[in-house]
DNA sequence: CTTCATGGTATCGTTTAGGATACTATACCA
DNA sequence: TGGTATAGTATCCTAAACGATACCATGAAG
């Protein structure tokens, strides 16, 4: 086991690397709790299996919490952990960058096509 | 083209993502300057075809840049654009939040197995 | 005339991530 | 007796990422 910079780093993208984890991510930091039903709703593309996936891989990683209400119909609700929500400030920061660079990028594309510009909402957190 | 903040992290983590990327951006912040010879020999495993490839992916996002000396034998510097710089922090805060995870995983562990532990060097920045 | 170093490409194969679809258990409700 | 809702599994397939290996151009040094 190394302990790098490199590595830290890597091991800190693994968790937020999977098509879907930062969308659900979002959501469980915005709407507190959701049952699978309501993400997967909420997240108009993503199949069962892959809910269920990243869901399972974020609770092994002690990022979100899985509560089974034992009724039928089933009911489970998730919601981040104290630890997930360590991970909000890291959020918050790649999302501001990324809010530059997509503007940086539609600057980028101007000097050659003519796609129109969106103004900015300049929105830095959640 | 949405604008969600899940867009905004999902573009940002587009850069970040890819198997060599976070190695090369520490490589270039720590080091300024690389060689394509140096960068290759300080990423023992890392193929030729993939450090070209993830080069070029981050020269396109205008994150680093490609000084290429017309002499034989060729040489070719990399370095962090300024724009590319401005992934710094976003990358300090990744690591410093993956130093902490590290740490939690290895406490998991603990109640299980006994691997032996790691005193921290608490160094959150590079 | 050959060898060497550098910074690449090209080609092919494997591995992994992700997607489509079908199936399941359970109790309630009509 | 049959349909419904929820939260899943299981199976199969495709596409993309990644890796191994071979090849290439150039000019200087020997």
């Amino acid at each position: 086991m190394e302990e790098t910079p490199s590595c830290r780093v890597e091991t800190a993208l693994e968790i937020l690397t999977g098509k879907w984890k930062p969308s659900i991510l979002l959501e469980l930091i915005t709407h507190d709790t959701l049952r699978f039903s309501e993400l997967k709703r909420n997240l108009p593309n993503i199949t069962q299996k892959m809910l269920t996936a990243q869901l399972r891989e974020l609770e092994l990683n002690d990022i979100v919490h899985r509560e089974i209400y034992q009724v039928v119909p089933p009911r489970v609700e998730y919601s981040l952990t104290d630890y997930g929500k360590t991970l909000i400030p890291v959020l918050n920061a790649i999302n501001a960058w990324g809010e530059k660079h997509v503007e940086h990028l539609a600057q980028k594309d101007m000097l050659q096509d003519t796609t129109p510009t969106l103004a900015s909402s300049t929105s830095d957190s959640f």
